[in-house]
DNA sequence: CTGGGGATGGGGCCC
DNA sequence: AGGGCCCCATCCCCA
């Protein structure tokens, strides 16, 4: 499942000796590769979103996972990447991604040669060992010393990752959803289950030439004998190569199981196994994938050609595509597209803010040209209003939710720069005065920091119980007060005497049976909105929420239904959508006995008795 | 044209 | 972190 196109091309390349030159297209992978770059271009079912500075690329997993060992682990778990800025800048990404889809080392727009120290560099980091030797060869020819940039992190003076996971954190806030696995830990770390699990099926699968790739692929800085670290015999000891590459993986080891062979997807997880299922290549036989769901994300019946041109228009609506259901297909279209609508208002929105908040900020072809048509740069002009206070409080978000489109515009308005519960990164944009070089802004002290870095040292000298009662502090001078409402602690409603729920929420009446689900309660009193969406900038209290909105941008639908086949974002929905199908009713309503296969729909109905209107 | 119902999407929130 | 449920909003179909 995971040998992707660049396999394809590889066994092109390494030729067949039971297959004769008259049963072979030579011209077949290159083809292959041109179409995937062509859909690349136009974001057409690219599913993977990479993150570079304030640059957005939008790439396939496939593709990714086929061509670099790091990528293959990165996509398997998720949709949005976020490469370390260290080692890679948009501009030498932009380079790496043309490659990756042309083989190709194309002149980049740099009036200079490409810089093929910070290439290399580059390339060691996401463990693109072909690239890495081109590089390589060409400083060598250049009479260029290329040692620095192969050691990569160690070779650039930072320290190592696991001195900097304290910086984790801000990331989070930052980024949140990007988690640990992309930011705070390598995800090569997790390369010795990946080579127990994916890769044996890469190399059994391969020939010998895909083998020795893959096997270069496990160990970047190798495979290019007297150059690398590694001799030319480097798939014995990959591990040894990753040391030397500098990605020190031996530092904070992953909660993973030990190198058990086995699936990195966890089976429970319908979510993961969806991925996993996106990850397979199109047309390729994969039972898994059998169900018309997914033969319906793959954007239509196989034997079609692929219209492109329409798909630009909208890529989503290709994804829904013929599922046996015309009419819900069309529905969906028009859905998405009314939603891709709303899109550029925020991200417009963004590309005004200043360098970090905004995605898309220097980099215009970073949305514009690499993804024109896409779910994130697709439709007009803005449409939301501007200007808002960056940091909506619920309190205006409810009020001003004449809509849940509404409530998501005002949020990104407010959202572009993702802020943290205790810290908060402040983008330019919001004033035109300059914020100087602190841009990063501790929430509770009100100090500011140049660096994300800076900031988050100095949050650590912050302890939750003295957030805790600042934010409390907040509110009591704010409304109320929480003394006269910790009066009512002892006197807990009637609905829930029968357990005990001892934690109470300083703000509101409610109450909860542990700490953390009030902790939990409490940020939704928050002003700030700690987890913000990196594609739109809308704010949640939540994470889960804000992951769970992250798959509406990405279309992931990972739920899909037997039956016929449409996908859901979540579960619930599944179980709501099968109800269809089964026919079951399980909602009555006690004054005129109609039944319903939603609940909400009955909540709706009942509105209609009880409305005078 | 209108209202009701079916179905779906997205966010909030609790567990 | 993820599941489950609630809510609101919306679209579409149909009587």
């Amino acid at each position: 499942m995971v040998s992707g196109p660049l396999a394809l091309r590889w066994c092109a390349w390494g030729g067949r000796g039971d297959m004769g030159p008259d049963m072979e297209l030579p011209s077949h992978s290159k083809q292959l590769l041109l179409q995937l770059n062509q859909q690349r271009t136009k974001g057409f079912l690219c599913d993977v979103i990479i993150m570079v500075e304030n640059s957005i690329f939008r790439a396939h997993k496939n593709v990714l996972a086929a061509s670099s060992i790091y990528f293959k682990s990165l996509v398997l778990h998720d949709n949005l990447i976020n490469l370390d800025t260290d080692m890679v800048s948009s501009t030498v990404f932009q380079q790496i991604l043309d490659f990756i889809y042309t083989g190709k080392l194309l002149p980049s727009d740099q009036p200079a040669e490409p810089n093929f120290s910070t290439l290399l560099t580059a390339a060691s980091y996401l463990q693109l060992p072909e690239l890495a030797a081109l590089c390589r060869r060409r400083l060598k020819r250049a009479g260029k010393p290329f040692g620095s940039a192969r050691v990569g992190a160690a070779g650039m003076g930072r320290p190592p990752r696991s001195q900097r996971l304290s910086t984790t954190s801000v990331i989070q806030a930052r980024y949140p959803g990007l988690g640990d696995r992309r930011k705070g830990a390598h995800p090569s770390q997790e390369l010795p289950q990946a080579k127990g699990s994916d890769d044996e099926l890469f190399l059994g699968s391969s020939n010998q030439e895909g083998a020795h790739t893959l096997g270069r692929a496990l160990c970047p800085a190798g495979g290019e004998a007297g150059l690398g670290g590694c001799s030319s015999s480097t798939n014995e000891s990959s591990g040894g190569c990753e040391q030397e590459l500098g990605l020190d993986l031996s530092k904070k080891s992953p909660p993973l199981p030990p190198a058990t062979p086995g699936p990195h997807l966890t089976p429970d997880d319908p979510a993961q196994l969806s991925d996993s299922q996106h990850s397979s290549p199109p047309g390729a036989p994969a039972p898994a994938i059998a169900n018309s769901a997914s033969y319906a994300e793959l954007g239509g019946a196989p034997e079609e050609p692929m219209d492109l041109e329409g798909a630009e228009d909208n890529p989503l609506s290709q994804l829904e595509g013929p599922g046996g259901q015309p009419r819900k297909s069309l529905r969906h279209s028009s859905r998405k597209k009314e939603w891709s609508k709303k899109e550029p208002c925020a991200l417009s929105e963004r590309k005004e803010t200043g360098p970090k908040g905004a995605c898309l900020g220097e980099e215009g072809e970073g949305l514009g040209g690499r993804v024109p048509n896409g779910v994130l740069a697709s439709g007009g002009g803005p449409s939301g209003p501007y200007g808002e206070p960056p940091y909506p409080c619920k309190e205006e978000e409810e009020n001003g939710k004449d809509g849940s489109e509404d409530s998501g515009q005002s949020g990104s308005e407010g959202g572009s720069g993702p802020a943290g519960a205790h810290y908060l990164y402040r983008p330019e944009g919001y004033e035109t005065v300059s914020y100087g070089d602190n841009l990063y802004v501790c929430i509770p002290c009100a100090k500011g920091f140049p660096s994300s870095e800076q900031l988050n040292a100095h949050v650590e000298t912050h302890t939750e119980e003295e957030l805790f009662i600042k934010e409390e502090g907040a509110y009591e001078t704010g409304s109320g007060g929480a003394e006269e409402e910790a009066e009512d602690l002892s006197a807990p409603s009637a609905a829930y005497a029968a357990e005990p729920r001892p934690f109470k929420c300083s703000v509101c009446e409610k109450t909860y049976k542990d700490p953390a689900t009030l902790r939990q309660h409490e940020k939704t009193h928050w002003l700030t909105r700690p987890f913000p969406c990196n594609i739109c900038g809308k704010m949640f209290t939540q994470r889960g929420t804000m992951t769970r909105h992250m798959r509406s941008h990405l279309g992931l639908k990972p739920f899909a239904c037997d039956e016929c086949g449409m996908r859901f974002t979540r579960q619930y929905r599944l179980t709501e959508h099968m109800r269809v199908h089964s026919g079951e009713k399980p909602y009555e309503c006690q004054l005129c006995g109609g039944k319903f296969t939603q609940q909400r729909n009955l909540i709706s109905h009942l509105r209609m008795h009880t409305s005078p209107s």
